[in-house]
DNA sequence: TGTACATCAGTGAACGCGCGTTCACTGATGTAC
DNA sequence: TGTACATCAGTGAACGCGCGTTCACTGATGTAC
């Protein structure tokens, strides 16, 4: 009998794949009619399989978006901090423009789920409060942190203009990210938000197709403009490079 | 006879009325239920009528959301133009707070409005190419130019970090944007989309809620700070007061 | 190794619901003479 | 001013469709002895 761990059955590797598969099928049902909704009749029918199946591996609609939602935090969290390390570590400046061009890619290649994660909330989903959408929020978010605080490690990150934000700002980031406590100072949490603003604006437009009118060759010169302000801004070096 | 002018007569001001409660009910809707979806059942019910009687009013439900669309690039142009019209001509400073301050506030406002015109694309509705929602967005962005023409019209814009975009980015733009031919120097028009989408990703992350960890006084203070990073970035003059 | 039982994936029928849209109609409002 | 007709708002019934979800079931896969 050929390794089957007692730890993970054949079956449960049939039921993860299946669980897998359905998640594929939904986000390819999702790009290709352009929405952030999902429907289970929908995905049974791409699968070969009828509606009532799906109800052995999620309790219900909702618990499908949860775990999407969290999935797609997930990925874009790791397609930022694999961009990141990709870079030398003292090329600051390389490293935020890996980062937010990875985050523009992950954008661009998912609209869809971009849109379900830093969109409006999607029609008819409650989002569990202080559930596992918002852990995987955070996380995502802490990837973004860490470049900042990095950076200002370094003495590298110019303080913000308006000031005295950080008080009130901190106070409520650490009732939200207490593993931030004492790590991360207030100027630099703040600094991170506006870039990540900045940075957020010209990829959500462009993702959702509202700088279609720009050719291609614009587009891109324009966010490599705005990226470089935004370091400028923040007071990151230039980057090395900004080939990738 | 009371006056009951030719060109409108009672039957037409009870069907511009009509019109304009069905618009209003669907918008009351989108909030309550705060979906960018708009259900032409839902709409009657509320109104105290059956589904058909819409029709008499609108050859389908896509022609609705393709009014509601235009009148929200309208509404959001009409008050980024009269928020920055407030504030005398010489504080280009002002006025972009203004400016900015009333996107933000349009937004927070009508965060579905908001979704629908400048989220991702509305599922199942295919905007009509070239068609009126695409003027809408057309007259509403130049209300955000106007304030950079201006600045740049005195000298008072700083050129872009990476240039050279303009010639690319303006062939574009003037195919789109004829009126502009000559009048936008390319870089001024490149400044402009730079803070326009700064502005807006803030603004669209406070309007969708993901900003709603932090206290309402960190968010503002945050914006403010970004409205002014922005600005000073573009070389726009720091503004009188940010008191609105 | 073989047999008896338990587990689980998936089916098919059904329920209740809501949707956009059509159609023939009624009744009220406006218009022409 | 009154009457005959045209216009139009709104109704009620119906069509076809799709949705999420439940339930009792079948048949295959895995497990215990």
């Amino acid at each position: 009998m050929p390794a089957t761990p007692a730890t993970e059955s054949r079956r449960d590797r049939a039921r993860s794949a299946t669980i897998d598969e359905i998640k594929r099928t939904a986000l390819d049902l999702m790009r290709e009619q352009g929405t952030t909704d999902v429907r289970f009749t929908d995905i049974a029918r791409v699968m070969g399989m009828t509606p009532p199946a799906l109800y052995r591996y999620f309790a219900d609609r909702d618990e499908l978006l949860t775990e999407l939602i969290v999935d797609a935090y997930t990925e874009l969290g790791t397609a930022v901090a694999t961009a990141r390390e990709s870079v030398p570590e003292k090329d600051i400046g390389g490293r935020w423009w890996a980062t937010a061009s990875a985050y523009r890619d992950w954008a661009r290649g998912h609209p869809q789920r971009f849109a379900l994660v830093l969109g409006l909330p999607v029609p008819g989903y409650a989002a569990p409060e202080e559930g596992p959408t918002t852990e995987a929020a955070k996380r995502a978010m802490s990837e973004l942190a860490q470049l900042f605080v990095a950076a200002a490690g370094l003495g590298r990150l110019r303080k913000p203009l308006v000031r005295g934000v950080g008080a009130a700002m901190v106070r409520c980031a650490q009732d939200n990210h207490p593993e931030l406590e004492g790590v991360v100072p207030h100027d630099t949490f703040q600094a991170m938000l506006q870039a990540w603003a900045s940075l957020h604006g010209i990829t959500s437009l462009e993702a959702y197709g509202h700088l279609d009118w720009l050719e291609p060759a614009a587009r891109d010169a324009l966010f490599r403009s705005q990226v470089l302000m935004v370091a400028k801004a923040a007071g990151l070096p230039a980057p090395a490079s900004t080939a990738a």
